[in-house]
DNA sequence: CTGAAAGCGCTTACAG
DNA sequence: CTGAAAGCGCTTACAG
């Protein structure tokens, strides 16, 4: 591997100095239209790439914004989350840095050893929750500290996230209105203890819903992998129901969608006789036609970037703690509750 | 923000030269057991992180690592690529960088700026079709290659991929076992030409096995989204077949649940009637009791990242090019061919 | 509009 | 086993 062109064989090249190098492909003002042009093209033909570890050396800044994850990487909304932070660091030079803390000992190692510390300018922390001590951890890495989805936001400087709780009872409301008495919750896979503020809130909603409008809960579903596969189970027990429940809540469109698969098989129609409801609205959702609650994902990872971005710069939150709004999405999986139940 | 501490600071609480601050901190030998111990308390106690900035302007290592996402982000098989590759990068120490050249726009803006330029040791491309041009720029990174799932390797110092092609003709062939002689593909969701090799092997192992085997192609199903949703369309067009396929192959397991979901909707059992065979085994596979090729996408992500530190730290790779083997896993949605078609 | 000098916080030879 | 010095490649005041 051959040596990198520097910036000082940019300055070299360009006949100017580093300090003009510098200013000019940084677009700062004050350079001679001339100059800066020479210089452009100097960069380009020595295919010069700032360091960026040098310039964070005497700068402060890292130029890059680390994503920190609970749980795990994979699934869709840490996937939109990401893309969104993606889609504003990229037009603002910003790298992105991703670390996890799922399991307890990870989580114990990064609030030990604080990766991240000194090698970001921001730190976006999503679905987490968070105990004291990592609370200090984290404030001790000195940068500013944006929060997605969690429950606490008092440790951090903005936040992100929906009403979980608000969007079930919406969920609640909406087949309700289509004429639904008789309900269920079907609860996620396997949940995780860290992770459960979310779901809970959910489930909060759904109850709380249940009662607002004077409805039946037929009780809450699990979608535990014991034996027969999880929503093979969750529709047994559906079926087993001396007097079922005509609409279900669903923990996600992946949980929602298994289990109509599973229900129809059964011989049961949905919309017909069973209404099921996902949440998400995330893309299988939208080629399963499922009925879903609607999160832009996407949409709160950005904010949170512009956000981060905005600390960085000093720039004061006009709109420190943001709620976003969620939408029922009705599609096929959803309707009238039937007559005859 | 206070000022955070620097390995100056550390050197004078433990009494000693930065030189063995550095020493200590970075568990290199030649060290006296005490002096260590003093330097680890030291900096433990002025809550103490190198700055990965500095060391790398020394050092010329950043100890980062880059990601280039062809497409988007979001995804079952890049989520477990990133988790993979996650898992190997954060016991060793190294950071996790991640870009993205979705849009041709954006794909542009990458190759142009190379922003992972001396901003990391290592590359590892995912899902990507290079042009000529573009595979010149990534040389111009001057750091090592890794491609994961690329239908070209050799712009890389390693690659991982499965053999999708082979993966299908295995996944006919188990269906063959079954009785099967008539059947269909189901193609992915949208698909698009930047990320179209794997698909088309797919597709491609299909049709050779088709002819192999000597079974019946009832003909290739899209999943496009014009009009009612994709999986409605396409278990419609099963439906309006004079003479049906007993047995379908999808892209994916998301693909494949919502076919099953629509079909039995319509009255058809499956497996009894009609056997589904998704690909991935993800998780929404395991859930919904889907049959379906594993692909063991965290072990590539992981296999990928050995590769990347072994070419930063000199090693040379005893297996550059690694394949890795797919395998049928036969859960609920496959059976015996129906004896009656 | 441009330059020469200082310095960010580490690691790396070179000594002892 | 430990130290003093040099230097990585930038940006930042300070000048002119």
């Amino acid at each position: 591997m051959g040596r990198q062109a520097t910036i000082t064989d940019v300055a070299r090249a360009a006949g100017v100095s580093t300090f003009t190098v510098s200013k000019a492909l940084r677009n700062q003002p004050h350079v001679a239209p001339a100059t800066r042009q020479r210089v452009l093209e100097a960069a380009s033909k020595l295919n010069y790439a700032a360091s960026k570890s040098a310039a964070a050396l005497v700068s402060g800044k890292t130029k890059r914004v680390a994503l920190l994850i609970g749980e795990q990487i994979t699934g869709w909304f840490n996937g939109c989350i990401q893309e969104g932070i993606y889609d504003v660091l990229s037009t603002r030079g910003y790298d992105l840095l991703i670390y996890r803390a799922g399991s307890s000992k990870e989580r114990q190692s990064f609030f030990e050893h604080l990766p991240a510390k000194r090698n970001a300018d921001a730190i976006i922390v999503v679905s987490f929750t968070l105990t004291d001590a990592e609370t200090q951890a984290l404030q001790a890495l000195d940068m500013p500290i944006i929060a997605i989805h969690s429950d606490t936001t008092d440790f951090s400087q903005g936040s992100v996230r929906i009403d979980d709780r608000q969007a079930e009872i919406e969920a609640v409301h909406y087949l309700s209105t289509l004429g639904h008495k008789r309900f269920s919750f079907l609860d996620r896979y396997n949940p995780l203890p860290e992770y459960s503020w979310g779901a809970n809130q959910r489930i909060n909603g759904y109850k709380e819903a249940i009662k607002r409008f004077n409805l039946v809960d037929c009780g809450v579903l699990s979608m535990d992998n014991s034996g027969e596969h999880p929503a093979k189970k969750a529709a047994a027990a559906i079926l087993s129901m001396p007097k079922r429940p005509t609409a279900i809540c669903a923990w996600s469109d992946n949980c929602a969608l298994s289990l109509i698969s599973e229900l129809r098989q059964s011989g049961i129609l949905i919309p017909e006789q069973l209404s099921v409801m996902g949440f998400d609205s995330s893309d299988v959702a939208e080629l399963g036609g499922l009925s879903s609650v609607s999160q832009p994902a996407r949409a709160i990872g950005a904010n949170a970037a512009k956000k981060a971005l905005d600390l960085i710069n000093g720039v004061s939150l006009a709109d420190a703690h943001t709620l976003i709004k969620t939408q029922i999405i009705p599609r096929d999986s959803t309707g009238p509750a039937p007559v005859v139940p």
